[in-house]
DNA sequence: GTCTATATCGGGATAGAC
DNA sequence: GTCTATCCCGATATAGAC
């Protein structure tokens, strides 16, 4: 946990890889540490050097995972559109990068509720993270030509993104098939969603 | 876990008292079973006859809670009103009577986003209550004048449910003093919420 | 500084004798 | 129903090889 050395960084993958292959196949409870760590050909204590937690294994997941798409987050802020149609695509971006592992995302969550838990989306350590986050909302407003009156007042972008997070609680926890509940709230949400941001808060009324 | 006698009930009332008590002063990470079955006065052995694990105790309570505010329930069913002041009341009387707990019922919620796990709110284990609790949705609807085209096909009372259940996922993270966040949520969602409830849904158009 | 090996602890859950 | 012993697993600690 000191200095990332280059060898370090290669174990640190391998135990991460091993790791997710293991949530993959028998779920996040049965994979245990020693599972884990036997897959990835080190000792247990060498897992526990790289990650403090099993969790920060899934938070080391999301990490990686969140920098993999940066390049398709950054082309679709760069395209203008509609703000409707833009954070719709962003919130499917982020469904088509963790579908793969959306059950690994439930461990992450199981803790999600509690603020002062390093993992949850609202704590302090995750707080790096949810500004880039929140960091794609304020722009997708900007672009819209919602400029916060007073910077630091206004904290729209914020509210979107826990709405944000809000859908992806939901998607987590979505049983049905091809997750089309989901589907349904995005796009109906979403419209319903911009139709508020709109009437009340602009300064000045401008046609869609 | 197999036949209720009289003996049964009494013990299983002091190991759920003995926990409420040490999830209040401890926490409920740090209570553990040995410590609840010791203070109810029983082996750790018999804990676990009565509750199948940890889970099932909190949600023991939570039906004991919710058998509790019955009879405030009911009096509100009764007394006509509004459909959002009503909804509003409604949420309000479970954050009065779960209040004294709230962070004993992040434990349960923990585990809320699978469906498969026993103490989710969305799993077969918690359909009856759950059931129970969308008839309320249903009934408060009802009183508004929205009686569902079909009685099978709609689910708005499922949805308003749904939605509830975010709400008091919110309350539980809320961190915020006299969980104002949430309070302000309410306020304003409930607002919002009913005037999206009436114009579309509604066949007759009736002046609020 | 990285890793192995191993011992140990704490706590949820279970089995089986009584 | 009770009680004890036991298992399992996450997490920690330590000593030493490289």
């Amino acid at each position: 946990m000191k200095k990332v050395t280059p060898k370090g960084r290669v174990t640190g993958g391998k135990i991460l890889d091993a790791a997710l292959d293991l949530f993959r196949t028998k779920g996040y409870d049965s994979a245990t540490m020693r599972d884990i760590a036997a897959r990835a050909g080190v000792a247990t204590g060498a897992a526990y050097r790289h990650y403090r937690s099993k969790d920060a294994i899934v938070m080391a997941y999301y990490r990686r995972t969140f920098d993999e798409m940066q390049p398709e987050i950054h082309k679709l802020l760069e395209v203008p559109g509609g703000l409707e149609r833009r954070t719709r695509e962003l919130i499917r971006l982020k469904f088509k990068h963790f579908g793969p592992n959306r059950l690994v995302l439930r461990a992450l969550l199981r803790n999600g509720a509690d603020p002062k838990h390093p993992v949850s989306p609202f704590s302090k350590e995750s707080k790096p993270l949810r500004d880039m986050e929140i960091g794609w909302f304020r722009q997708l407003l900007a672009d819209d030509g919602l400029t916060t009156p007073s910077e630091l007042e206004s904290h729209i972008p914020e509210v979107l993104w826990a709405l944000h997070i809000g859908v992806i609680f939901f998607w987590i926890a979505d049983d049905s098939p091809r997750e089309a509940h989901t589907m349904r709230l995005l796009d109906q949400g979403m419209n319903t969603l911009t139709v508020l941001l709109r009437s009340p808060l602009r300064s000045v009324q401008e046609a869609s």
